[in-house]
DNA sequence: ACAAAATCATCTACCGTCAAACAATCTCTG
DNA sequence: CAGAGATTGTTTGACGGTAGATGATTTTGT
């Protein structure tokens, strides 16, 4: 807690005193909560993606739906919400656009008439092809601050907090 | 229970093909996407974090206005904003709240009629230090994946990301 | 076979955040 | 000194995500 040596001046009228414990609070904030740090670097790398990703055809989320289509073929919403770890109210109008967009036909489910089964169209493969090619400088600008071995290690801890067994 | 074998287990027509390539799409995600590994560890964290907080007194946003001021001094809410990266119009209420409290006080800035200065009481101190002290317990609930060398290892990696200049 | 519980997709209400507009005040320039 | 432009705090409205209820359908229990 830095046992607060400076008997805490009151905020200095002009900009002069920026002796710099006031202007780099932030710094000293992530030494004691790691959980902001991780917190405020995840906006900032969301924000870099989708930035760069603002005038391109698909959304992240869109991206991942067609993604994990190509994996592992055709699926009910609720496998995409599970897996994708986005919310089943929010895929509805996720896979709505996309069949808007003709990159996924929603057929009812031969054997559960409850599910549908959200199945890749051969536009939206070549749609995921072309951003899949798309994504790669993307994600290397968000993370330019990391080295190969740094990204790879906080992938690594990421996936431990999330209980992901590593695929080592 | 759930000794048997039986396959009877829900949803069996699409299910069955499981070889689970299709309940274990997360997993191979993480390894492409660092970026959704780490966005999601975030909201685990966060929600970690918030759950375990939620009857307490105060939010995370109050508990870091509270700690920085302790830590530098009365400020502007522009120097409590920019600097715990939280919106200034988020910043109004989040102060509402706490001076509702009786955590802190608005006074007029000496120099500076735009600004206010916030300023912590002595029951703001108090409830500050209560925070920290139920701080730790709840920190370490939400990073219990990791060990204390790879929790000091992604704060540096986070530290590091945060640097990232803005794309222009 | 019939009723009860569970499940899938959807819709609606709610909460928190962000961008833009606004009034008051400061600073800088001519 | 006057006025343009920037800054501080605030309000408003739009947006995105989450929780809870609903309707259709399937599975389970008797």
């Amino acid at each position: 807690m830095a046992t607060a040596p400076r008997p805490a001046r009151l905020a200095s009228p002009s900009r002069a005193d920026d002796s710099g414990e006031r202007r780099r609070y932030f710094a000293a904030l992530t030494l004691e909560r790691p959980d902001v740090a991780l917190c405020r670097a995840t906006t900032a790398v969301a924000r870099s993606i989708e930035e760069r990703l603002s005038g391109g055809p698909l959304t992240v989320p869109q991206h991942l739906v067609l993604k994990m289509l190509a994996a592992v073929g055709s699926c009910s919403q609720q496998e995409l919400s599970e897996q994708l770890r986005i919310d089943r109210s929010v895929m509805v109008g996720c896979v709505d656009t996309l069949e808007g967009a003709g990159l996924v036909r929603r057929e009812r489910h031969p054997r559960d008439r409850r599910a549908y089964a959200v199945t890749l169209t051969a536009e939206g493969t070549a749609a995921l092809a072309e951003a899949e090619r798309a994504m790669a400088p993307v994600l290397d600008h968000a993370f330019a601050a990391l080295t190969p071995q740094e990204r790879a290690t906080l992938a690594r801890l990421t996936r431990k907090l999330l209980d992901v067994p590593p695929a080592d």
